[in-house]
DNA sequence: CATGAATGAGGGTTCATTCAT
DNA sequence: TATGAATGAACCCTCATTCAT
């Protein structure tokens, strides 16, 4: 909505920058896009209002910086997963460890919740979510899982329901921690780290064709 | 400027408070309570800004009768599924699909996508989701899981990580169907109905005991 | 401000414009004009909101039609205190004990306190206080002082002096009464009808040639 | 919209809040709290509608300010007259003229006029009006009358009477100076000052025991 | 006549943005 | 560069006024 080629702006002197954007990303996830006020973006970041506008043309421009910086390091992680030598159940559950980790203990999460709460505000940003993140994950997944069909490791499923399966609960689980959590009496805490691995376990038990040798804790299983 | 002749104007004025609700709720799903704005409810309701305030005290007072009115007769579906004689795969097989066309193909997924949205500034949202939705229907789940295992139908799984497997999914559907998808170019739709149908059976799968057995959907297909 | 000869509305049916009226000024005199509300002043005339509007064209309206029928007739007391046989000073007891049930006992009081009120919103207030009120009073006082004075009844002082003395004690007393009273913590009642008189005689000794013969009772004094 | 260039604007900045207060108690002077509009409080203080509110929380807060700063500094002068031994009737004439200074003359009599408009919707301004004005002052004109009493100086009346005799005129006095006469066609202007002053001689005539020994200023004429 | 739901202009208040220092 | 006071558009909400019943 605003020309941002016009004029650029000196920006990213020392980490001023990177603290706005940092203060700007949490209080979004916070509170949403329209709730967060320009002066408690500045406060977090320990400057005053004007210097915020030193480095970003307007609110908005936060949030289209922190898609285009932010975003895509911290979300649109690139797997490199060949489908190499490794058994297909180990290469999912590495898959499913490093979206865990990323998303659950580590704080991409509520860029996730973010891309959800304003995606509908901000169309640039469901197209963000859709092209970076959940097109190349579920190929990955698809590829892995196909692979796993090809090797006989797998039963025959349609891999898009094994994607589901597996990424669909992490997705939830980060919204709940960063959307319900913060403020529920956490009398019963769901989507614990432990239950979400038993969750995976169990959907990866459901693709294997031997049913024998079930472990719950996730053993190695050579073709 | 709306066309009032359509309804008869008695019928309308006792129903205008729903409209306005009904108005209110589509906005905030759209763009949430901060960004939606007074009048366009209003409007969409096919009444002036004024009327609003006939019927709700402010914007916040319109969210808190949502809750009250709609959420739980829309979401706090209480099932009454008793562990019945029935076989614990169908009963599960039923809750996910009472859920499915509640929240997938009904229109209380909109209300889910704006308790994860609007939790964060509105706790009561929260707590709702945990104490109405969550809580409930983790126990239910639970309680099949349990029952299916007792009877040697199910393998000895913890219930929690069924109750993620199966709920979580459709909770992320959900949000991805109101939040992502009407914005998104729809190249590749992800979890479309039949998706997620295949995902469920495919978690089921990694619940019974005996592959076997299996039911006709998912056809076993060998290499 | 209004053009009131255009629709005369019929009026004055039943009791229900005076109600009205009456409502009207009690409200205006508790609340001012601007602070008064439409709704505020039908209900206390024992009607809906539109009824209002049956019989006056606005708010101000009502205001214009207090002036003109309740004020003069409960303030604008035309005297016709010919400068008779009677001794001036119990002519000028008579006029400040007749101001003095009208204002401080009756219920013209709280005209004055409107009319202090609201003189700079509708300058005409000040007009009608000036003309009917203020002026016709000092005329008639000044007029006993003079014939007082001819008569050798009271000191040669000015005339102004004398309603000064008498009647804007009143007036403060009125105000009071009206603007204060009713809400602060009545420990120390000031102005208090006793008060009052002894006050108006302490004047009226002032006026006397003779300081014999005082008494705190106002005895009549032949010529 | 308004020459600021005047003053430095350092100088004014600091400045402020005081031009604020000084512009909303003219205006509540002039139209009442409830009909004076925060732009136009804004506007007279040369500031736009915005500046308002980075000083106040709110109009009503712009009133508790007025009373809190200016009221008390203006209005509740605290007399340190002793009972000394100047005559009792200079002491009365002190207090009078300086009242008159300060509620006449200077610009105190619009406070007045505020507290006596307003008394009814800010219940506070009329517990300030008796508590730090007419209490303090009715006990220290009762305290000189009572002495004056003591020494002989003045008849055996009730201290109440004298009270009410003087201060009454001038608050009425006051009243009409800030309330009719702004817009009142100033052809007989009543109250003036020198109207005041014979008022008051008046009334110190009646306390006094001898009128022989009259003070100068009313020479008393024969007929 | 009487009602009260509906209207919409207007007021109080907020807050993204600008700019003089 | 950094500040924070100033701005004013836009919001929420009120309430005088209208009008269909």
């Amino acid at each position: 909505m605003v020309d941002r080629t016009a004029l650029p702006i000196r920006r990213r002197r020392h980490a001023r920058p990177q603290e706005l954007l940092d203060a700007a990303l949490s209080l979004f996830i916070e509170k949403g896009f329209a709730a967060a006020r320009a002066d408690e973006i500045a406060a977090r970041a320990g400057v005053s209002k004007g210097t915020l506008y030193l480095y970003f043309h307007s609110k908005e421009d936060l949030l289209q910086e922190l898609i285009a910086q932010r975003f895509s390091s911290k979300i649109a992680i690139s797997f490199h997963v060949a489908t190499d030598a490794r058994a297909s159940l180990d290469m999912l559950r590495e898959v499913v460890a490093t979206w865990r980790s990323a998303l659950i203990e580590g704080d991409a999460g509520g860029i996730v919740k973010l891309l959800f709460t304003e995606a509908r505000n901000f169309p640039v940003l469901a197209d963000f979510w859709m092209r970076e993140v959940i097109t190349p994950t579920r190929l990955l997944v698809s590829k892995i899982v196909k692979h796993g069909i090809e090797r006989a490791e797998f039963r025959a499923v349609a891999p898009n329901s094994v994607v589901d399966a597996l990424v669909l609960p992490l997705i939830a689980a980060c919204l709940q921690r960063h959307a319900i959590n913060p403020h529920a009496s956490s009398d019963g805490t769901p989507c614990g780290h432990d239950d979400l691995n038993s969750c995976f376990e169990l959907v990866l038990e459901g693709l294997m064709d031997r049913p024998a040798e079930r472990t719950p804790t996730p053993t190695r299983m050579t073709a």
